[in-house]
Order: C-alpha cells, then sequence, then structure tokens
RNA sequence: GCGUCUGUAGCUCAGCAGGAUAGAGCAACGGCCUUCUAAGCCGUGGGCCAGGGGUUCGAAUCCCUUCAGGCGCGCCA
C-alpha cells in the first residue's frame, strides 16, 4: 500500500495540483503526535489566495476518513493525515514477513553492473587503520547494490608497480633472505624497507641501484620478477586473512602492474586526439579551460603515472565490464586527481565519463599528527581487530558466562564493533584515532544494536506461540510499537538513499534508531503474556520483524548479528 | 595566492533534496532487575546551529561575504 498515492488521489480534486506534485509535497511529520504525513499548505496560498491555515482547515472539513486513513487534522496551516494504525501495521509487518531477508531490496538494478574499487591496498605494507574506512565502506556499497539487484565486480586496485619495489628488492639482498621474509611476513617486509631508507639517506648508490632493478622488473628479468612475485605473495596470504575476518571478497585483484601494457593505446589516443601537448618536459593534458591543473600523462623521463594508469584502468573496466557506475573509493585527498582524470576521459569524447564517481571520505589521524608506515606511527588493523575481539571477550565473560561459543560471538561482536564504528558518521569526516572511543562498546555501538537482535532472538526462541495463524495487530496500537513499525516501514527507502549518496552511515544511523525503538517498546511492554495467542502472535511478529530488518541492515554494512550473546 | 571540504551541547556527531518546539551518544548527576537478555530502560542539566548580509510565508539547511581549521594545487600514489 502506497499511502501517500492514496492521500494524493483523495486532494487531487480539492487542489489544482497533479498526483506527483501533491505526493512531492506530503511529508513525515517530525513528532509521531503530528500523525503520519503531513501536507503544508503555504505554498498554496498564493494561488488559492487564501492563508495557510483557512485552507488547511477547509481541507480538513472536506476530506473524508476511510478505513486507511482514520483521522485528518488541520493545524496551523499543516494537514495531518493520521493512518488506521491495525491496517497499516498488518500491512508493513507481513510484507516484512513475506520478503524476510529481500525486505528492503528491489530489482532496480537488474541488468546493470557497478564496478567498486576499494581498499585498494599497497604490496609490502601492513594494513593499517587508515585502509579501514575504504575498505568497509566500499564493501558496504557492494552489498547495498547486490541488494538493490545489481551485479557488482569488487576490485582490489593494488598497489604493485613503482620504484619502491626496486627498493625492496635491494633491501632484501642486503638485509634478508627467503626464509626470513616467508617466516616474518610483511612485518619484515616493512623492516627491512624501514632499514634501506635509514641507510639510503647517507648511500645515494643504493637508490641508483634500486632504480635499475625496477628497470629489470619492467623489462621481465627473472630474478626481479621471482621476488617481485614472492613479495606480492607474502602480501596477498597475510591480508586475506583480514579480509577474511572482516568477510569481504574481492571479484577482481587487477592493480597497477595490470595495466602496464594497457597504457600505450592510452596515450596513441590522447595524442590522437589533440590532447596531449608537451609541458615542461613532461606530456599533459591541459584543463586550463576547467579552471583545473594540467594533467599529467608522461613524465619527463617518459614513464606513466598514476593518472595515465587510472584511464587505462577506466577503460579497460568499460569494455570488460560494460558497467553503468565505476565507483572509487578514496580518500579526499585525490579529489582533484579525480576531477582531471573522469575530465580528460570527458575530452576523449567518451560518454562514460559520467558514470565514473569518487566517493571520497576524511581520513584518519593519530593525536600526534598523520600516518606513516616508515616512521612506525600507524595502528595495524589487525592489532585494532584483535584488540576489539579480546575486550569483546572479557565482557562476553562477564556479562554471560554460561553461553557456548563465546570465542565465536566475541569474534562476531568485537569485529562488527570495529566495521560499525567507521560506518557509522558521514564519509567525510576526519577522524582523530584513539583506543578509548575505538573500544568503546556502550551507546550508539554494534554491540547495542547486537544485543537487541539477541533479544528479540531470545524471545522468539522462548514463545510456544507459532508465528503462522491469525493476529490481533491491535495489541500494537500504542506510540512505542508505532514508532517500531514506522521505521521499519521506512528501511527500503533508507537503503536506496544509501546507495543513491554512496553513504553506508544512512543504514548503520537508521539500524541504530530501530533498536532504540524496540528496546524502548521492549522495556514497557510484554511480549509474551496471557491475552490471548493472537495478541501474543502479533508482538512476536513484531520481534521478529525487528529481528530481521536489523539483520539485513546489519549484513548491508558488513556486520554480523548474532542470535546469542 | 587559487581551488575544495568542514564549523551545530563540555566531547563525538545526526539533522543540511527549506517546514511545526534543533536531536542523539559519550561524559556528569539521579532513578528502574522475585516477570520475555540491565551490553537494557527512564529522568535532570547543558545551544547567538562560527560571525554578518540576502532570498523566502518560513533558513541549521539555499545564495553572497568574513573568520577559523583540514586537504589539494607537475614529474608520488
Amino acid at each position: 500500500m502506497d499511502y501517500k498515492k492514496l492521500i494524493a488521489g483523495k486532494l487531487s480534486d480539492l487542489i489544482e495540483l497533479s498526483n506527483e506534485e501533491i505526493e512531492e509535497m506530503l511529508e513525515i511529520p517530525s513528532k509521531a503526535e503530528m500523525g503520519d504525513f503531513a501536507l503544508p499548505c503555504f505554498k498554496l496560498s498564493k494561488t488559492m489566495r487564501k492563508a495557510p491555515p483557512m485552507i488547511s482547515d477547509m481541507l480538513a472539513e472536506q476530506l473524508k476518513t476511510d478505513g486507511n486513513i482514520q483521522k485528518i487534522q488541520s493545524v496551523n496551516g499543516y494537514l495531518n493525515f493520521y493512518l488506521n494504525k491495525a491496517n497499516a501495521s498488518a500491512d508493513i509487518l507481513s510484507k516484512i514477513m513475506d520478503s524476510n531477508e529481500q525486505y528492503g531490496g528491489s530489482d532496480i538494478g537488474k541488468d546493470k553492473t557497478i564496478c567498486l574499487d576499494y581498499s585498494s591496498i599497497n604490496i609490502a605494507k601492513p594494513m593499517h587503520i587508515g585502509h579501514l574506512s575504504t575498505t568497509v565502506i566500499g564493501n558496504s556499497l557492494n552489498r547495498i547494490y547486490k541488494h538493490l539487484g545489481y551485479n557488482t565486480i569488487s576490485i582490489n586496485h593494488l598497489g604493485d608497480w613503482g620504484t619502491q619495489f626496486g627498493k625492496l628488492i635491494v633491501a632484501y639482498k642486503l638485509y634478508s633472505s627467503k626464509e626470513q621474509v616467508e617466516q616474518g611476513g610483511i612485518a619484515e617486509l616493512t623492516r627491512i624497507y624501514v632499514q634501506y631508507h635509514t641507510d639510503a639517506e647517507e648511500n645515494e648508490a643504493m637508490d641508483d641501484e634500486a632504480r635499475a632493478w625496477f628497470k629489470k622488473i619492467e623489462m621481465g628479468d627473472k630474478e626481479a620478477l621471482e621476488l617481485f612475485g614472492l613479495f606480492k605473495e607474502i602480501t596477498l596470504e597475510e591480508v586475506n586473512k583480514l579480509y577474511d575476518m572482516l568477510e569481504i571478497k574481492f571479484d577482481s585483484y587487477n592493480g597497477e602492474a595490470f595495466y602496464q601494457d594497457k597504457m600505450e593505446p592510452i596515450i596513441g589516443e590522447l595524442k590522437e586526439k589533440n590532447l596531449l601537448v608537451e609541458d615542461q618536459g613532461a606530456m599533459v593534458v591541459k584543463l586550463d579551460e576547467y579552471n583545473m591543473p594540467p594533467c599529467m600523462i608522461l613524465k619527463k623521463d617518459g614513464a606513466t603515472l598514476y593518472s595515465t594508469r587510472d584511464i587505462a584502468a577506466a577503460q579497460y573496466r568499460k569494455d570488460t565490464y560494460d558497467f553503468d557506475k565505476c565507483l572509487y573509493v578514496t580518500a579526499y585527498q585525490q579529489d582533484l586527481h579525480f576531477k582531471q582524470f573522469f575530465k580528460v576521459i570527458e575530452l576523449m569524447g567518451k560518454d562514460y565519463y559520467n558514470d565514473l564517481v569518487h566517493v571520497n571520505y576524511g581520513y584518519v589521524s593519530m593525536e600526534e599528527g598523520a600516518m606513516s608506515t616508515r616512521k612506525g606511527n600507524i595502528i595495524k588493523l589487525k592489532d585494532l581487530l584483535n584488540r576489539s575481539v579480546e575486550k569483546s571477550l572479557q565482557i562476553v565473560n562477564e556479562k554471560n558466562p554460561d553461553l557456548e561459543n563465546k570465542e565465536e560471538i566475541a569474534t562476531t561482536v568485537g569485529i562488527g564493533s570495529v566495521i560499525f564504528a567507521a560506518l557509522k558518521n558521514n564519509r567525510i569526516k576526519d577522524i582523530v584515532f584513539s583506543w578509548d572511543s575505538a573500544l568503546s562498546f556502550e551507546g550508539e555501538t554494534a554491540p547495542y544494536v547486537q544485543y537487541t537482535h539477541a533479544r528479540c532472538a531470545s524471545v522468539l526462541e522462548k514463545s510456544d506461540v507459532l508465528l503462522d495463524g491469525d493476529a490481533d495487530y491491535s495489541t500494537l496500537d500504542n506510540q512505542d510499537a508505532n514508532k517500531v513499525i514506522t521505521l521499519l516501514r521506512d528501511f527500503p527507502e533508507v537503503v536506496q538513499n544509501a546507495a543513491e549518496k554512496y553513504e553506508p552511515s544512512l543504514i548503520t544511523r537508521h539500524v541504530i534508531e530501530i533498536a532504540k525503538a524496540f528496546n524502548k517498546y521492549y522495556f514497557e511492554h510484554r511480549i509474551i503474556d496471557e491475552d490471548g495467542d493472537e495478541k501474543v502472535r502479533a508482538r512476536l511478529i513484531l520481534s521478529k520483524c525487528t529481528k530481521q530488518v536489523i539483520k539485513t541492515g546489519l549484513y548491508l554494512i558488513g556486520v554480523k548479528a548474532p542470535d546469542k550473546m
């Protein structure tokens, strides 16, 4: 039942506006006491040549209530509509019961493909809290779009190219060995990389040697490629453990190295279209007309750059996946870079430039300032996750010591809590990391929402009344239940909105609201009671639907919902 | 300097496709477990929505401007 359409239909005889225009004007009041829908009559006063309160009074008098709309009231120029709660509740809840985990989804993405470029880690470097945003935002958007019926391609655009790999080979030869590297993993690679930088400051010849080794990688030298492959393998093996913990998977790991042979045609095309010009020895695309600095394509020495690779990658993805949209989840420091390379693609006459989207986010810093792998002032993602799980286990032991699978639940809660916190605020906000807030499990956090989910599960398990059968929804005609139902009703719209704005936090926030409303309801009303199966059933259905929507909502942000905790 | 983002309660933030009395969480203080999970619920205090101007019946929300801060502005990614 689409109530906006229903109301618009009633109003269209009385107002000289189309049904669509009226639907646009209808809004959901800020407070439940003010009804379920409202029509502000201020805009109508010009054409109707009457004061807004007079218009709303008049409309309230002329409109008739019916089975769906219980009451229509005029308040200071607002026309408030109150739905028949029992009908509306039955309608909304049965819809959720029917669609189950599909609730909130749709098929608007049918036959459409979205590429998502996120996480995109660097080879030989540990994953730290600076990688958390791109990883969890990307994963969440991936799940959201799938839920909406899109075909998605998740891409980990590996940072696996550049002189740093020449440096790493030199460092490896000087300070390490195959055994040490295999044993120590990324930590060992980091150790020798840091050592290299310390020593290279005194010894310039080392950088020359590094450049030479990188050249060898480019030329396909056997030893160089072998070592390069080893570093890559070691990194991926370790990083995949983290992705497993987070339950994140990628469809493609094509990174910078993959595009080495795909840039030449792009450069040719740029030349052909007279976009490439020489400037101070380098080759660039001028963007003065668009109030931007030039986009560099080739360095003075003829080497390619980030932009060159990104243009080639965009073209490859278009050719391979024929995407309807391609999202890049990276920090806002790269705003200009993306604006530039999107513009270059437009100038090349490729109409898909409009489907490229930079999904940017704020950056994480330490209280002491920026993070740097080389300086060692980073917090590894592994450590953050482990500490969160550890603390979570401690709390389980305190609160629920008899619980089975304590470790498993602590893992779900601990990891969920990290992801949840990273997706709670608007993407664009900067974050100053602190252990205190990272390990906070109170208030608007994952454990709070997960706890509510477990509570629903517990009630459902405890009751003998089956969900199938007649239900008396009049028992839900109270403010607390209505609040929950309204939030459940709005969930699909929230998912849709999150997709349109590339903003998972909208879902996080909504799920918090649902949990709050249900906890309030739970405290004020008994669910399992002695007032007849039909009433109990209605309340159980409410619990079941709340559980389902929380579960789906959490899933969409990449968090699991335990049945017990 | 140019561009861009941010500025809302002590702290962290929501609200910013204009709408009714600006909301949460944390922190502080005070209540609620012999009944379905107290990782919960309720209450109290706390605001020149950075400043100024404009548009509008109506502005935290849109426009202009000032201030403060972050980020970016050719051979890194």
